[in-house]
DNA sequence: CAGCTGACAGATATTGAAATCTGTCAGCTG
DNA sequence: CAGCTGACAGATTTCAATATCTGTCAGCTG
């Protein structure tokens, strides 16, 4: 046998499988030692608590999303007014994918929101500036009005916030509901004609 | 002795205090059939359950807020962008308000919304009837969009939606953090742009 | 001797028995 | 006899004993 090194990275795989499994109530470092064939005191050796490992996880699980969402805003050649939409969009469907498709992982994204993790701060700055590099760049080309752009920062953080009801997790149980694609495409419109783009949206 | 008859009105005031007083997770009929001085049976004498009790007391709570909101909605001689911007912000101010010095009847709001109390449901109704009403006056002034006015309610839902960070219960603890204000004149600016409004909005 | 183990103390979660609460209703009372 | 009472059954909550978990660390092992 080659037992493989004990990494981080591998702790990380083993604690997202058995959070997928357990669920962020029930897993234990124990259940992670386990799955890894070692003891727990070994895991403590690769992150200080229990808390911090859930992190590491929460983490690198929202990232991906980051990525994907990072590719559309850096999109050229299409208008800003419709790389936002996109954008948007694809935001609203990833993180109702996420609740969707795994529950488990996005209970333990909620266990964060609860305890004021830096993790979803980050994330979410991070989310914002990306908003405020489309803003600029719609700005800058002339597509969206010189206002948004005094204080892009603002003005993107505004956008985040009033599309709200369509990415935060507090409103996940809504998410399922019939009418929220319509409800989320008048959001859009309203904000889109706020930023002083012209109203696209053929909506649903 | 002159012992006021038992009437809804009196069981209401009486639940309102005790639940003031002990919050809704400590709240016992009990305890209202005693404020009053009567056993708890005659209280279900006028509420069929504990619930359509706790329904009754929130929603005296809630209509004094739509009652304020109604006078400002139907103001007249005013801009409707000035109009809508009051509402918006007296909504904000009401809920901020009864997070903050009401905290145990707040709680007890909470608990209707995991209840998918109807009370709720009809207190959204109200509001974004409100709202649909001041979109229709605008509009109709000129002061607003015609594509606003396409879909009068749908436009009014998503305005409600777009500043739902500033008056949904699940964005409470938010209310007190610096910068709050700013970032509500930000989506109050975008809002009103979006309906067509020339930026007004001194803030902060 | 770097990395891992496993026993341990204190913190947290689970469990089941006892206490309290909700909702009903037969009968009391003015 | 309309309105209220209080005993009651079943549901829910509380509480304390027990079990499990987290985080540490002295010492084992390759």
């Amino acid at each position: 046998m080659a037992p493989e090194p004990l990494t981080s990275e591998r702790i990380l795989e083993a604690t997202e499988e058995v959070l997928r499994r357990h669920g962020p109530a029930k897993a234990t470092v124990v259940d992670v030692a386990r799955a890894l064939g070692v003891s727990h005191g070994s895991v403590y050796r690769h992150f200080r608590t229990k808390a911090e490992l859930r992190e590491a996880v929460t983490k690198r699980w929202l990232d991906r999303t980051t990525e994907t969402l990072q590719r559309i805003a850096r999109t050229e050649g299409e208008p800003t007014p419709e790389v936002l939409r996109k954008w948007l969009a694809e935001l609203f469907a990833a993180k109702r994918h996420k609740a969707g498709d795994d529950p488990e992982l996005f209970a333990t994204y909620e266990v964060l929101l609860d305890e004021n993790s830096t993790v979803v701060e980050q994330h979410i700055a991070d989310l914002v500036g990306q908003l405020t590099d489309i803003v600029e760049d719609g700005v800058q080309r002339g597509e969206f009005t010189a206002a948004a752009g005094s204080d892009a920062a603002a003005t993107a953080r505004a956008v985040f916030d009033a599309t709200g009801r369509f990415h935060d997790p507090a409103y996940a149980p809504e998410w399922s509901r019939p009418g929220i694609e319509d409800a989320f495409a008048s959001v859009l419109g309203l904000v889109l004609r706020g930023l002083g783009a012209e109203a696209h949206g053929s909506a649903g």
